[in-house]
DNA sequence: GCTTGACCTGGAGCTAACTCCAGGTGCTAT
DNA sequence: ATAGCACCTGGAGTTAGCTCCAGGTCAAGC
């Protein structure tokens, strides 16, 4: 499989799929005899895995060395399991954060819903940078 | 409140704190006579609002976007809301993707766990980027 | 046999969000 | 009155993670 149907595929750009390699992110592709990427089934998968981690904030670096570390083979079990927990639990900790903010935002909303029905009546205004709901 | 203070209490760097109102993320802290800031009650509410939404990684530009219209006053209510869902609607599918990716470092995890025990068991290896399971 | 389009490389450029620095001012305690 | 410390400014530097570019190769269609 070409770079540019990998690219489509997983919705990472052509540069992106070639600088994860160049940095040791993705393992070497396999070249025709041009010189030509030929993504094989594992590296898709590869990507796909990659692209996922991405998303959800883990650094290229800690990911490189976790490829790193599945390359090497099965004595790195231990090591690779311990850099998904660690990874899994600052994630954790984020997807925490970032729903108590949600919260926060959902409350202003409706605050502010409230207080656009009440400038209808004619009320009398609210605190504008209440964080104490948090 | 001094600067250091502030720093302190919100635990962001006071190049970091700066660097807000430079870029009208926060507003003009009042100085004392020498030039030296002096937060009060209000800014400090602001600086931990701010912190929140950036922890939550909504980006400066839009919060700056958003304290210049709270400056404005009243007639910006609509145009805040607005923002606010439009933030609060990327948050939410972020922590969706975030938490789809955190089960499936679960699942990663649980799988290695497995796989050690069988290797002490001498059972047959597994796939390794299988991200179906998302 | 020439053009076109997809691919290649090394390296430069870019954006966001800080972070640091040099050089300067002004309380405060010895 | 002077040393030290917290503060100030404008501007430069840093980091992560891409993204773009110039210049080149190659296979395929006209």
């Amino acid at each position: 499989m070409k770079i540019a149907e990998v690219s489509e595929l997983s919705g990472l750009s052509i540069d992106t799929l070639r600088y994860y390699e160049r940095v040791g992110l993705l393992p070497p592709v396999h070249r025709n005899d041009s010189g030509i990427r030929d993504f094989d089934e594992l590296d898709v998968r590869r990507v796909q895995f990659i692209k996922c981690m991405r998303q959800a904030g883990i650094p290229v670096d800690v990911l490189t060395e976790y490829m790193r570390l599945a390359l090497i083979g099965d004595e790195t079990f231990e090591a690779r399991k311990n850099i998904l927990e660690e990874q899994r639990d600052l994630l954790a900790a984020q997807i925490a954060e970032m729903q108590s903010t949600l919260d926060l935002l959902n409350y202003k909303i409706n605050f502010y819903e409230e207080r656009l029905a009440a400038v209808e009546k004619n009320l009398s205004p609210m605190e504008e940078f209440d964080v104490t709901t948090q």
